[in-house]
RNA sequence: AGGGGAGUCGCCAAGUUGGCAAGGCAACGGGUUUUGGUCCCGUCAUUCGAGGGUUCGAAUCCUUCCUCCCCUGCCA
């Protein structure tokens, strides 16, 4: 499936070891069977990375099967829009259900069923209690709940009011159908948890044929138990849910897999919470969901993420039981380690300076061989034009420079990657002050950038022909918040306009090699000594391309330069 | 007057029956380098939330305590 010569060895999780204790003691006769169940309400996130990439590997390494399943039992918040973008989303990490795309809507009739089952065991009412009173009789996390006065309704009345509630004879919120449990359990959940509720709304997929709807607890184990699911792993806040899931099961004398919970992903700079990503993208702070300052998955793809990156980052985070809070450099480790070896190393100016090389002839051009990656031949080589006016990036330069400042400054001879040294030899600026110009000499001794005379020139700079160079945009992206992951908060209209960061957007613009004028949508690359890059799906343009900075590359000097 | 979970390095995280505390990220040193990138080498937990106990021996067993997370939707 995939290759293991880089990969350091998959660290075990306790979901592995379960799986691997139950085909030693042949529980489920050696069939693993694990589904990965969305609700189509919303885009899905790196934190759902983790859920695929378990759901789907485990599946995969234990040779068993895993199913595609929307949750899709609240019509009120659900759309096909969000249908679709999961099952592109979870194709591009690269994971198959094998034709087992299934729909919780799609049991729904087996689901009512198992519901009369339950009024007819005794074990069901129609509660006629509104939400507020119910609320009441369920007393507090300390406190036992009370029976509602219609728990004790026979099962004739039940049933009638149960198909009348179907029929659709009921407005919304007159009735709801609850599972006769314990008004008195220490864990709140089996309180009489509501099973069905009224809701005249359309479905995305059933339209007008329901008018009731299952909760999730009641449809979820059914789901899993008709799919013959043998593990159930879900997130740690549905633990005090599995005893519920059990009950139910249980109740019905129905098959009946496991459920096993892991703690979600945290991550450092992200909001991965489905209601604030909502909201970003309703209020417009973010161009959609794909914005590549979005955690979701479309947003990295867009941003130039690889699948193989994320993939790899599901694989080191591991999976356990314990809040946790992943720095987001260990995503941007693993994308780098990817891309480090696939990008192909292209020059790009984003801060053009203009650079004039006053001993070189005016009308002369000459071109030079750049390899499009020094580490890899096989991946060729392209010829660059050179002349006598060029751009290097304006960040290579300074007229005052530090002590360990390898780049240009006046005075200072510095290697154009590939072509000639050069030495800076007079500074031209405008009214202002602004340095608009650097005039170089260059050495025609040093052609392709090298000379055998024992000089030493630390500093080598990418650069563009001013005459050959086409203009091109650049976006750089930084986090949307200030203060970081979970703490980001987007309900305080005040406090969220506080914490976000002015900055998560730069526009550059610059210019790339000739070469890049018509790059493809998507394609990846290195721009030489400042990062990674992808041209942009939405708005790049033939002759106009548009690249989104996926990372930068890893910055010591920046490191040394802060400490002084 | 509750119930369910979790505490191992700055961040993740292994540690199956007690027997020398894996690995990754980050950080920090050094080497190589026509990308201040990559790569390579090295450093980084006498201690596992705290105390007590059992034991020749405890992150692992017992015990008391502390901290954090989840649960009172007709959301999932």
């Amino acid at each position: 499936m995939s290759t293991e010569n880089t990969a350091p060895a998959a660290p075990s999780n306790f979901i592995k070891a379960i799986i691997e204790d139950d085909l030693k003691t042949d529980k489920w006769g050696g069939r693993v069977h694990t589904r990965f169940p969305p609700e189509p309400n919303g885009y899905l996130h790196i934190g759902h990375a983790k859920s695929i990439c378990l759901n789907f590997g485990v599946a995969r390494d234990y040779g068993g099967k895993c199913n595609l399943r929307f949750d899709d039992t609240n019509p009120l918040k659900e759309d096909v829009e969000y249908v679709d973008s999961i099952q592109e989303d979870v194709r591009w990490l690269g994971f198959d259900w094998d034709g087992r795309c299934f729909y919780a809507s799609d049991y729904f009739e087996r689901i009512f069923e198992c519901a009369v089952a339950l009024i007819r065991k005794g074990l069901a009412y129609v509660d006629s209690l509104s939400a507020e009173d119910i609320r009441a009789y369920r007393g507090t996390l300390k406190e036992p709940g009370r029976n509602s006065p219609y728990r004790d309704r026979s099962i004739e009345e039940n049933l009638d009011l149960f198909m009348r509630m179907r029929a659709g004879e009921f407005p919304d919120g007159a009735h709801v159908l609850r599972a006769k449990i314990d008004m008195k359990s220490p864990n709140v959940v089996m309180r009489d948890p509501t099973l069905y509720r009224i809701r005249h709304a359309a479905h995305h997929r059933t339209g007008d044929a329901w008018r009731i709807y299952p909760m999730y607890d009641f449809t979820h184990c059914l789901s899993d138990s008709f799919e013959g699911i043998t593990h159930s792993i879900c997130t740690l806040e549905f633990e005090n849910n599995r005893e519920l899931y059990d009950w139910v099961l249980d109740a019905l004398g129905m098959y009946h897999p496991r459920q096993y919970e892991f703690a979600r992903l945290n991550m450092t700079g992200v909001v991965l919470s489905k209601r604030k990503l909502i909201k970003l993208v309703e209020e417009g702070v973010v161009d959609g969901w794909d914005d590549p300052r979005m955690p979701t998955i479309c947003g990295f793809r867009r941003k130039g993420f690889t699948p193989e990156s994320i993939r790899d980052f599901c694989e080191r985070i591991g999976v356990a039981r314990s809040n946790n809070l992943v720095d987001y450099a260990l995503l941007e480790h693993c994308l780098r380690e990817d891309l480090n070896a696939r990008a192909p190393r292209v020059m790009g100016v984003l801060k053009p300076l203009k650079l004039t090389i006053v001993n070189y002839p005016e009308d002369q051009t000459e071109e030079f061989e750049f390899p499009f990656h020094p580490e890899n031949e096989a991946m060729g080589s392209r010829k660059l034009p050179f002349c006598r006016d060029l751009y290097i990036e304006r960040t290579d330069f300074l007229e005052n420079a530090p002590k360990k400042w390898f780049r240009l400054a006046p005075g200072m001879e510095v290697r154009l990657r590939y072509a000639y040294y050069v030495r800076c030899v007079e500074v031209v600026k405008d009214a202002s002050g602004e340095v608009v110009e650097v005039r170089c000499e260059y050495d025609p001794a040093t052609k392709g950038g090298w000379s055998n005379d024992g000089r030493k020139v630390k500093g080598t700079l990418h650069w563009l022909s001013a005459r050959h160079a086409v203009p091109a945009e650049f976006r750089l992206f930084e986090h949307l918040f200030l203060t970081g992951g979970a703490a980001a908060n987007v309900d305080d209209p005040e406090a969220a306009a506080a914490s976000l960061n002015p900055n998560s957007l730069e526009t550059l613009r610059g210019f790339v090699e000739p070469g890049l004028a018509d790059a493809e949508p998507g394609w990846r690359c290195q721009f030489e000594r400042t990062g990674y890059f992808v041209a942009d799906t939405k708005l790049t343009r033939p002759g106009a391309p548009v690249f989104n900075r996926t990372t930068g590359l890893r910055d010591s000097f920046a490191k040394e330069l802060q400490k002084g």
